[in-house]
DNA sequence: ACCTGAACACCGTTCAAGT
DNA sequence: ACCTGAACACCGTTCAAGT
């Protein structure tokens, strides 16, 4: 994690020139391109090469993941109520999920194991300390928050597919046709709303109530106090 | 989706037993260990055998997939208040999720590509609509709250490694030792939530408590009626 | 410190052929 | 209808070697 690089400049300018790039090629391309063996490719070297930077895969997605989870800029701890500022984590959680839909998954398994993962955990962990609940409680459902405002971003309706492309617009109408032509007397609220659930029409509305889902969740269950 | 087999037996027979197979595999060693030519060794047969089958892997996955949402139990619908009725389907699907930690992840892309996925989305979507959700509201509801109830099940702290084994005990002591050897100074919450954070105590309460914050959570974002 | 070359043990999948 | 054999184009990874 902590890197203890000496002249450091040279080793992680490459290191990280590979991440970004493994970024933007599942960006573009999905998760499963991302392979050493294109990247090695990409970068006009071979493939062995990069097993002088990563020790093996995982390594490569595990920094993918902690630079998606450094985009989180943590709102400065404030006085607010605790589910004020719980909301705002989160939507700062989103903010640094959703340029990278298909990447953000890799984040899932991570978080407690990069520096700034650990941040927000604790950060989370604090606040629902602060609202009533036991460490156990909070545990679990600080574990869950983070998990579902994640999949918030990689579940958004028509995200699978990487995005803007016409590959997209393909899935959306091949979906939306399986689903039209579905049996009305079985699914007939599943037809009636094939095209929300194959298109997100209103990102902006998605994201906020997706959020305030999850703030209502945790006041769902918090300890009476 | 729809198997239409004159003479089925013999073919539908071999074809679930694979699929058997295939999901006894991956609960026991995880996703990556079914393989085409594992799952062919294990039934002593050639790996192209399996292609008479599954037209290609993901037809198999399809397959795991479907499986565990068939053997979501779906309440017969009431008349109680919604909120009743949708906390007794969630609890459905995590009941059918649970043995199956390590699988339960292949449904999150395929619930509305099978029948028992699209029975589960429509009560869920037609519960919404009674309780007041516009179609587009509804939909991006559903899809979250499906998506999330099965997370609860893939993201139970300690349940990653396969369950009962030797080797989740080891990785549980190690993620432990790993947060337990923090700075205090910085991330203070997480440190005294090790324990927490690794190993699930309670997990009758654990998946109560979930489906209380999903239910809570849809309470939160209804329309005001 | 950083990269290459050759090799190994795996994958999924195709295609022609058998019974 | 169901399965095999041989082959192809991929993987991740190791190990010894180069500069």
């Amino acid at each position: 994690m902590v890197k203890s690089t000496r002249s450091g400049t040279r080793e992680r300018l490459r290191r990280d020139v590979v991440v970004n790039g493994a970024i933007a090629l599942a960006d573009a391309e999905g998760l499963d391109a991302v392979t050493i063996r294109r990247l090695a490719q990409d970068h006009g070297v071979t493939p062995m090469a990069l097993y002088w930077h990563f020790r093996e895969k995982n390594d490569l997605l595990d920094a993918m993941a902690e630079r998606l989870l450094s985009d989180i800029d943590l709102p400065t701890p404030g006085t607010e109520p605790w589910d004020d500022r719980l909301r705002a984590v989160l939507t700062a959680v989103v903010a640094a999920m959703r340029p990278h839909p298909l990447v953000a998954g890799l984040t899932l398994t991570r978080v407690l194991r990069s520096d700034a993962g650990l941040a927000v955990a604790d950060r989370v962990l604090g606040l629902l300390a602060a609202a009533g609940f036991d460490t156990e409680h909070a545990s679990q459902t600080a574990n869950f928050l983070l998990f579902s405002t994640v999949m918030l971003v990689t579940s958004e309706p028509g995200r699978h597919a990487p995005n803007g492309t016409e590959e997209r617009e393909a899935l959306i109408r091949e979906k939306r046709a399986m689903l039209g032509a579905l049996s009305p007397a079985r699914y007939p609220h599943v037809i009636s709303a094939a095209v929300a659930l194959t298109e997100c029409r209103d990102e902006e509305r998605y994201f906020g109530t997706g959020v305030d889902f999850l703030v209502a969740g945790v006041r769902g269950v918090r300890p009476t106090v």
